[in-house]
DNA sequence: AATGAATGAGCGTTCATTCAT
DNA sequence: GATGAATGAACGCTCATTCAT
């Protein structure tokens, strides 16, 4: 009834998720998650260091695919700006790249944004509310050349949607399993911020 | 030099301020709390009988001002859709009571809604978004009589809506402490919302 | 040089039996008994859930058994008043139980009866004490159905007999291991009483 | 409203009293005493050095006199023996300064007896049994001189009967308040034992 | 003399992590 | 590879005792 390694390593992560999808960082049990595995206590440690590792196994790489997006759509944003582009190429990317990614990934990343206090990834939220901050920055002076001459209140501005994006995004994730019903208030969400950032830029 | 008993109370509750601000409930400590407000662990016992007593003492006076308030909206509200009350009354409560209370409480509510899960208030941000899901109805409807027609789709965009207002809100006041600016920024925010509602009910 | 978990379970209770022959319940020290069983504090709750756990394995079958036995015995004297029976059966049954109970398990009755208090065996003695202060009550009227006739003093003197025979017999059995010298007591003991009960009887 | 050092000494006694009535040394609150005397916490330390002093000062006199009565018991019955004396003055003074001693101080004795485990009192019991046992030893043999020919199991004996004396008198104590329901039950009890000490030495 | 705030060691208990087998 | 017993630090909390006032 030997377990094949790779088994035992999916195994782990999966209980983990499970685990972390309800507990802090802090407050998951290493115990828990061997016991939902399968295994043992000490054989978790076979797999991996110990709970940093674990958290990190599980949301590191979609901690960097997602920051790998922003990054990405921000490019794509600027050469829009430049008119290399038009905006069409954008809007896929959102389908393609972060929607595909949160339809994929929801439980990871509601565990990354809602979970992750007490480990590394503590800070995830405020480099996330970051990124975007300089891409709605960029938005509000349609290109990034111009943004220097943005307003403080302007800033703060940009400051709040970033915020509010990852906010809602996070409880749309915490609150829905199903990935359709993701998808849809994802849209929904994002459309309404389009329409408020459409009227701010026009009037 | 002994230190009057009001000054210690208060450095207690400014130390268990930044310690709930970073941890759970269950996750912040006791040791912690007394070491930061400069006493020994055993003290702390003599002001605040135990975690869960603390913990209240922090944000439950601030629960009971903000579930009232809202519950006063929703009233007003109600006289709103009957036509006997304009809406400027419901803008000006808001202006005087919500906002006035996130200004001054911010800390204590971004705890309240992010922090307090294993104490008694775990419940709390869903009480409050449900509370603010019953408004929603309401004005998806234009009035209470008829929020039975409501499929599922719009309750659960209601819910979503609700949510990322009770998160956009703390997430203004987790940030900003000069009250003009976040006066502007709650109002900028309140008006996308009105601007998707807008949006919504006429399409 | 892991130890085997039955060894170290009987090092526990072993230890517990130390701990609690000179401590409460309340006072007795679960680091103690850790260190004095040669294992780390934490190890102990892998073999008892809490301090309550440990302390009902410890007393809780003998207590368990004993009442059992009164029981029984009171029943046998019940028949032997209504002429069903001699005394022959009676006397054999507390040589072979009562008695032998008490060889077996002096340490932890003496526990049971002198360490509990806090305990939910806290009333064990006096459990223990009114079932024998029925039976003595039983014997002063020569049988159940006289009983009601007793005077205050004649209650206060079963009361005292019945406590003074648990305890002497408690005494016997913390001081002697010897079986034959036990024995020997007890029945030193019971025919001390049962002398003065007869003298009791006839004046 | 100034208390003069005498009666607050005397308020903290009867305090201690109390609490030592329904706790073990170890399970008793200094807190609890000194709020129950009406003083602060503090202050309590500058009439007893620490729980143990306080402890003494309550028993301490009590065990002085009860092992001084016993001895002078044992020289009288000692007196006794040899012809010097008649049986009259022995049982006198068992009745004026024994039964008298439990009369005026049962509430110290209850705590000398059956709560100073943990103090420097915790042996008391096996200390009295000793020197009881010293007595009974020379009844069995008619005087002191005699003593060495005793059997083993007569010197068993006599500690049974001993401890038993010891037991059953504090379980008086623990149980009863009243003078005279104690001196009855005391007396209905050393009764007891006379006969049987009769009986053993006359078979 | 008295106060009562403060101390710090100790309590029962939990849990990530280690290690002998 | 795997086991699960063992470790030890940390937790919330209590309490005898000390000490600045």
């Amino acid at each position: 009834m030997q377990i094949l390694k790779e088994d035992v390593r999916q195994s782990i992560l999966r209980a983990a998720l499970n685990e972390f999808k309800s507990h802090d960082y802090a407050g998951a049990s290493m115990r828990r998650i061997s016991a939902a595995a399968g295994i043992t206590t000490g054989n978790i440690y076979r797999y991996f260091k110990n709970k940093e590792e674990l958290f990190e196994a599980l949301v590191g790489p979609i901690y960097e695919k997602i920051i790998h997006y922003i990054l990405d759509l921000k490019k794509e944003l600027g050469r829009s700006y430049a008119g290399e582009d038009n905006g069409l190429k954008y809007l896929n990317m959102v389908e393609e790249t972060i929607v595909g990614l949160f339809l994929e990934y929801s439980a990871e990343l509601t565990i990354l944004m809602n979970r992750s206090s007490g480990s590394k990834y503590g800070q995830v939220k405020e480099r996330m509310v970051s990124l975007i901050v300089t891409i709605l920055e960029d938005a509000f002076t349609a290109g990034p050349q111009n943004a220097a001459e943005l307003t403080v209140a302007d800033r703060q501005s940009a400051r709040m949607l970033a915020g509010t994006i990852v906010e809602g995004v996070c409880l749309i994730l915490r609150e829905h399993e199903d990935g359709e019903t993701v998808k849809r208030l994802v849209n929904e969400f994002v459309f309404l911020y389009h329409l408020g950032m459409q009227y701010r830029c026009t009037h």
